[in-house]
DNA sequence: GCTCACCTATTTTTT
DNA sequence: ATAGGTGAGC
């Protein structure tokens, strides 16, 4: 673990500082003054005030990085701050490597010793450190979402908890919000109130029970652990508060009540110490995270929270045009209690935002595809300058299927990670169990895998074992024979699985990770059995593994490069805290000229020339868990107007009227941020007007001209004027679209229903057929609704069985 | 104890 | 759609 990080010494100091200071000249040649030149004023306060604590409100756009990083900068170069001193808080470890890399250009390489990291990582750096004063096991496994998610699941059962009433999902969220709060399984049991917050608080109890057995922290822990280890040990947080002088944190509206104690931890003064220099950035028009405990109120009340706090607002915005920023404003301008703020570009008005309404997704992503085909042909713009964006990680399948076919170049960001496949999962667990003999969440995952013969019945055996003598899991394991009632089969199945974790554990005391992970591999057999597999989703599981061995060698030449030993912890810490978005270099040339399709949430912090917004409709984007609740739909507002703010000139909006949801088409109404826009900010080059025409419902194809300067209503309908060549543009859609071929299908299909078949009406919704009278084209059903029940002539009406 | 076939609930967003 | 859970049959 070491190797990964330079620790501060038992005393509190940083070793690094001596032998620095004597061989690196204390004052780098950078003038401050250069530094500094080329930022506005504000900027420029931001950069050089001294003093704390110092509020930076930095609203999209506004050159946050930049003034963060020449922050850090001129503390180096004019303030003779040593780098050992300064502790940097970003929001993702991809941000982190960023900010250290362009501090470094400004500095130099003494950059590198600043700390640079996640909330996490810092508290994984702080715990592997301190680990005997926190209590932990120097070789902590740390737990994801999923990973919880098992342990919960091990913890409801092994409580009889219902899981209807008390899902292992609902129970980790549950959970979680308690540990951001810093709230303690015995607090909380002691005011838990009625039958469901007291399953809650035995769950809690016992799930932080096993998470200890286990050695093991899960991400909140993280934070709480290093909060509750500050506390009660004040001679090891003031060692940090000694160490750390100044401490930044980026994206601060995105702190929950763990990570801000966290904060106040470090920064409080103690007796012959000065409180250390704080300086957060955040804008709390960008919190996006209130889901995972994030609180707005952190940014809010920073004033109230530290006395004679300075704020800078930075309200320039130097990445988007006029109109784009337009947008933005009128959307979040919505959001009430919000404290004004309003951007401003000199970028001029730049192009207008199109807008175009698909029939269904797949036109939608049609559409898209063929803009971005557009933009490359007649612009200068390249595939990598564009980015799409939609709400939730499902809706990238459409857009992946349809730029495979025509041959648009594209990568995912996030969605189904890279490090949540299962074989990958299985492989880290293997890891994990050698790492850690106690982490049984990772030994119940692979005991069985490949099969071995152990079964629920065995492993229940072992799991009693282990309760009755009070001996961990993996000590259960080893005295299976001795367990009651399991199976001789069982018994030896378990013994090859020991002896095999017993030789790995071996050779991960010489060999580097990926030798450990390869043996692994072969020795349990799991690639054998997925390169014989007749599944050809097995081929593609076996590449992936391949890859995770890259990923581990990489991991040991780079900490090898750094003259450190590469250890399996270490790579496992580097495997759980670092998502695999963040490993995607932005600059790796393999990648420039590729569209980029995300989720709005991984898009925060990102900025490309031209984006495209999917998705604008009421239950997906605000998406539908939010349509209830106005705290959750501001939310869902902000992160519109993060989407919004991430185009640099171009911006488009698209929607489609219908979209297939879990299977069943729904009709989806717009999107009622669209509805928030100042109608002269978009251009629609295809409105719902176009897609009612062929149902024999609605007005003129595209023709609605004139539209709504009567206001919201016809505007939230979608209906806006289209010029004569967008009208045209949208009946050639229309007619080559996948949609009309849909549109065809559906009256073909819809004589053909009988009793009890459900159907899909394109504008009532689901229904079920009561009855059906008549034959052919005369043919009617009797279809219920739900809240309405009504006979249809099904050659007219736009039903589709389903 | 394992495997297959069927059933169901499930989808926000992520360090 | 799809993963995960349940139950029957081997």
């Amino acid at each position: 673990m070491r190797a990964l990080f330079e620790l501060p010494s038992p005393d509190g100091q940083p070793a690094v500082l001596a032998s620095d200071a004597d061989s690196r000249p204390r004052r780098p040649q950078l003038d401050p003054e250069a530094l500094v030149a080329g930022l506005n004023g504000p900027q420029r306060d931001a950069v050089t005030h001294a003093g704390s604590p110092l509020l930076i409100v930095a609203g999209a756009g506004s050159g946050k990085t930049r003034v963060l990083t020449h922050r850090i900068a001129y503390l180096l170069a004019a303030r003779d701050v040593h780098p050992g001193q300064v502790i940097a808080i970003t929001f993702t470890n991809k941000a982190a490597g960023e900010m250290k890399e362009r501090v470094a250009a400004l500095v130099g390489n003494r950059a590198r010793l600043m700390w640079v990291s996640t909330f996490h990582s810092a508290c994984v750096r702080i715990l592997r450190a301190e680990h005997d004063h926190a209590g932990l096991k120097s070789t902590f496994s740390i737990y994801d979402a999923d990973d919880s998610r098992r342990l919960m699941q091990l913890v409801a059962r092994e409580l009889d908890l219902d899981p209807k009433r008390h899902p292992a999902r609902g129970l980790a969220t549950q959970v979680s919000n308690l540990k951001n709060e810093l709230v303690d399984p015995e607090t909380f049991a002691a005011r838990a109130k009625g039958p469901m917050e007291r399953a809650v608080a035995e769950a809690y109890t016992l799930y932080q029970r096993r998470l200890k057995e286990a050695h093991a922290l899960d991400f909140d822990d993280l934070i709480m652990t290093t909060v509750h280890l500050f506390q009660s040990h004040p001679h090891v947080a003031e060692n940090y508060r000694r160490r750390f002088r100044h401490v930044l944190v980026d994206e601060y509206q995105d702190t929950n009540h763990a990570q801000y104690q966290l904060i106040k931890e470090l920064v409080s003064g103690t007796e012959g110490l000065e409180p250390a220099e704080l300086c957060v950035v955040g804008d709390a028009d960008q919190s996006i995270y209130a889901f995972r405990g994030a609180t707005i109120r952190n940014i809010l009340e920073f004033e109230r929270d530290y006395k004679d706090a300075r704020t800078i607002m930075l309200e320039q915005n130097y990445r988007s045009t006029q109109t784009i920023l337009n947008a933005a404003n009128a959307v979040i301008s919505r959001n009430p209690s919000r404290k004004p703020k309003r951007l401003w570009s000199d970028q001029g008005a730049g192009e207008s935002i199109v807008g175009y309404v698909a029939d269904t997704e797949h036109a939608e992503a049609d559409w898209v595809a063929r803009e971005i085909d557009r933009l490359t042909d007649d612009t200068d713009a390249r595939p990598g300058d564009v980015a799409v964006f939609y709400r939730t990680n499902a809706q990238s399948r459409v857009f992946e299927e349809v730029f495979i076919r025509v041959g648009l170049p594209y990568k995912v960001v996030g969605g189904v990670r890279f490090y949540e496949r299962r074989e990958v999962r299985d492989a880290l667990a293997y890891l994990r169990a050698i790492v850690n003999d106690d982490d049984t969440v990772s030994i119940r995952r692979i005991m069985n895998t490949p099969r071995r013969g152990i079964g629920d019945r065995a492993e229940g055996a072992v799991e009693a074992l282990s309760s009755r003598d009070r001996i961990s899991f993996g000590a259960a394991m080893r005295r299976a024979a001795d367990a009651p009632g399991i199976s001789s089969r069982a018994v030896n199945g378990i013994g090859d699985f020991v002896a095999l974790l017993e030789g790995l554990r071996e050779l991960s005391e010489t060999a580097p990770p990926e030798e450990v992970l390869e043996a692994t591999l072969t020795r349990s057999g799991y690639l054998a059995e997925l390169e014989e597999s007749t599944d050809p989703q097995d081929a593609g599981r076996v590449e992936n593994l391949q890859e995770l061995v890259s990923v581990a060698r990489e991991f040991t030449e780079r900490v090898e490069g750094n003259d450190e030993q590469a250890t399996l912890a270490g790579f496992l810490e580097q495997v759980a805290l670092v998502a695999d978005a963040d490993q995607i270099p932005s600059d790796d040339p393999d990648h420039q000229g590729v569209v980029t399709l995300m989720t709005l949430h991984t898009a925060k912090g990102l900025e490309f020339p031209i984006v495209f917004l999917t998705g604008l409709e009421d239950g997906v984007f605000p998406h539908m868990r939010a349509l209830g609740d106005n705290n959750e739909l501001e939310e869902e507002r902000r992160l519109a107007y993060v989407g919004i703010t991430r185009a640099r000139q171009r911006l488009y909006l698209s929607r489609a009227v219908t979209r297939s949801a879990w299977g069943a088409p729904s009709y989806n109404p717009t999107s009622r941020f669209i509805a928030e826009l100042p109608e002269e900010l978009v251009r629609w080059e295809r409105t719902e007007g176009s897609y009612t025409s062929w149902s024999g419902t609605g007005g003129g194809v595209g023709n609605r001209g004139g539209s709504g300067a009567s206001g919201g209503a016809a505007r939230g309908g979608g209906f806006s004027g289209g010029t004569p060549k967008a009208a045209a543009l949208a009946q050639r859609l229309g007619i080559d679209g996948s949609k009309l071929s849909t549109a065809s299908e559906l009256r073909q299909a819809a004589p053909k229903v009988a009793v009890g078949d459900r159907v899909n009406h394109q504008r009532y919704g689901l229904g079920r057929v009561l009855a059906v009278e008549g034959q052919g084209p005369s043919a009617r059903a009797q279809i219920d609704f739900g809240d309405q029940t009504m006979w249809l002539v099904l050659r007219h009406a736009p039903v589709e069985k389903i």
